[in-house]
RNA sequence: GGAGAGGUGGCAGAGCGGUUGAAUGCACCGCACUCGAAAUGCGGCAUACGGGCAACCGUAUCGGGGGUUCGAAUCCCCCCCUCUCCGCCA
């Protein structure tokens, strides 16, 4: 989230910023924030003026009161209460212009580091390295292609359990995911200074507010409830349906029977609303390992702090209708390795760089090609002011496919979290924030099945897993 | 889920209707003393927002929300969290 101080004083660098990112309209979304603005500060002076004059007057009466002075006592309480009249509309006046503000703040992403190259979508990212080359296969096989025929990847009876987007993997491909985890855990853990944590799957609306999957990405997310309310609307609304159908038949239909209806259930709604819970299921470990130092004031010396989780992740993939259907690549279950890092505003940029080195070793000690993109303004994720992606060959598909995402948020996180750090003298400010995939595993599973496949369908083992596969190099395939 | 106890500044801990943003101690920062350090003494030390060029002024904040009152950290109601005991369950 903006700080609507610095846009009100660094409008044109916020416009700026805002076009680059691709807002045509950036000219009109300033305007509009700062007339929010003015209008938030018109109501809090008007309130607290009215707060002031009570204030004082109270405190006059206490001391009319002391000297018994009881008659000025009254007079000042009856000018009390004409003053009051009016606080109820102040106040709401000003909780109201608050919270549009915030409202339409919560909804404008980051702005672009200077240096981010400009440009309209996924074409316009600069290739910033490249690591291996890619080896030539004669006939190169698709990972799901390898891992059907293996009889270890099966996305029909996934498809009984769970639907679409989802795998069952078994045998020495299931224990490949879990060695691929807990090498990269391993590695940031040991290597690379990351500590291992193991945090919630799931979380609360706030926390997801504070990474910014809330409230503008929430078609994306999972949500998980006790039930109770899901299954009390839709009885109420099956009743309601089937009630106006036999009326409709009866010819009887009125408005006021429906208004009856709720009425009558509504009691038992908010009850059961009371009673049952909502949590939001992690798109990805970043929500919950940055949320760690939400509402909080972290020492100086303490930063930067960086941990590390693998955990599954859990994407609606709303937007994502009919991508990448076939296989593993875009699942609503993952398992994803995740650093992030919580830094001073001076520490952020070389940590990003040091993130994104964290990340790549991953992929070099298990020998997979890759090339690093640093993304276009116009292709960066919401709360990011810079990001660069890992994107690993994929021989099966002839080409370079997302496997890490590392990003600096700036303080753009903090602010929604309210995560700050303070230097043993200073005053408090906004921590940075960075995440990074290091990297993620089920496509890190794709990889090495590619990447690693032999002409009889079976799949060598990376030296650097050989360990964690209790010593298995080759899964062997059955042609 | 049931019963009880409790949630106050960075920490510990008073206050339980009226200059209380909040005693006191610790921690922290500055100064003095010292060759230096410790100890001691003196002073300073919350955050956010609004107004002001500034000095500074104002408003809010004692887990969260609502209420009573001229006035609430203090009284009432609801919720959340922590701890202890019991129950249930991996």
């Amino acid at each position: 989230m903006h700080d609507i101080r610095f846009i009100r004083e660094n409008r044109d660098a916020f416009v700026q910023g805002l076009r680059n990112r691709g807002f045509e309209d950036a000219e009109a979304v300033a305007d509009r924030l700062v007339a929010l603005d003015e209008e938030r500060r018109r109501a809090i002076a008007a309130a607290q003026e009215a707060q002031q004059r009570r204030n004082s007057l109270s405190k006059e009466i206490g001391q009319a009161k002391a000297k018994k002075d009881e008659a000025r006592a009254q007079a000042l309480m009856a000018e009390v209460a004409q003053l009051k009249e009016h606080a109820p509309q102040l106040e709401a006046a000003e909780r109201e212009a608050n919270a549009a503000l915030e409202k339409a703040l919560a909804e404008i992403p980051n702005t672009p580091n200077p240096e981010v190259p400009v440009g309209k979508d996924e074409h316009d990212n600069v290739e910033k390295s490249r690591f291996g080359n890619p080896r030539n296969f004669p006939s190169p096989k698709q990972h799901f292609e390898l891992g059907e025929a293996l009889g270890q990847m099966d996305f029909e009876t996934a498809a009984k359990l769970s639907g679409s987007r989802f795998v069952v993997l078994k045998g020495q491909l299931a224990r490949l995911e879990r060695a691929l985890g807990q090498f990269m855990l391993d590695l940031h853990m040991t290597e690379h200074g990351y500590t291992e944590v193991a945090p919630p799957l799931l979380v609360k609306d706030e926390v997801m507010f504070g990474t910014t999957q809330l409230p503008k990405f929430r078609d994306d997310q999972f949500a998980a409830t006790t039930g109770l309310y899901l299954d009390t609307v839709r009885d109420l609304g099956r009743s309601l349906v089937s009630t106006l159908q036999d009326h409709q038949r009866d010819g009887n239909v009125k408005v006021s029977f429906v208004d009856r209806l709720e009425a009558a259930t509504r009691g038992n709604v908010e009850a059961i609303l009371g009673q049952d819970q909502r949590w939001w299921l992690i798109p990805t470990a970043e929500v919950s390992l940055t949320n760690l130092v939400r509402e909080a004031i972290t020492p100086e010396e303490e930063l930067p702090i960086r941990v590390t989780a693998l955990t599954p992740c859990f994407r609606a993939e709303a937007g994502a209708a009919g991508r990448d259907t076939r296989g593993m690549l875009r699942q609503h279950q993952f398992v994803k390795c995740e650093l992030v890092s919580i830094t001073t505003p001076e520490q952020s940029a070389a940590e990003h760089e040091r993130m994104l080195a964290c990340a790549e070793e991953v992929l070099r000690r298990l020998d997979l090609p890759y090339r690093v993109m640093t993304l276009c303004t116009g292709d960066m994720g919401f709360a990011s002011a810079k990001t660069y992606d890992i994107e690993v060959w994929l021989p099966g598909q002839e080409t370079y496919r997302e496997i890490s995402s590392c990003s600096v948020c700036t303080d753009f996180q903090a602010r929604r979290m309210n995560a700050r750090c303070r230097a043993k003298d200073g005053k408090p400010r906004l921590v940075h924030t960075l995440n990074g995939s290091g990297v993620a595993v089920g496509r890190a599973l794709i990889a090495v099945m590619e990447n690693y496949q032999d002409k009889d369908g079976g799949v060598a083992v990376p030296d650097a897993l050989v360990p964690y596969m209790g010593g298995v190099r080759k899964i062997e395939g059955k042609a």
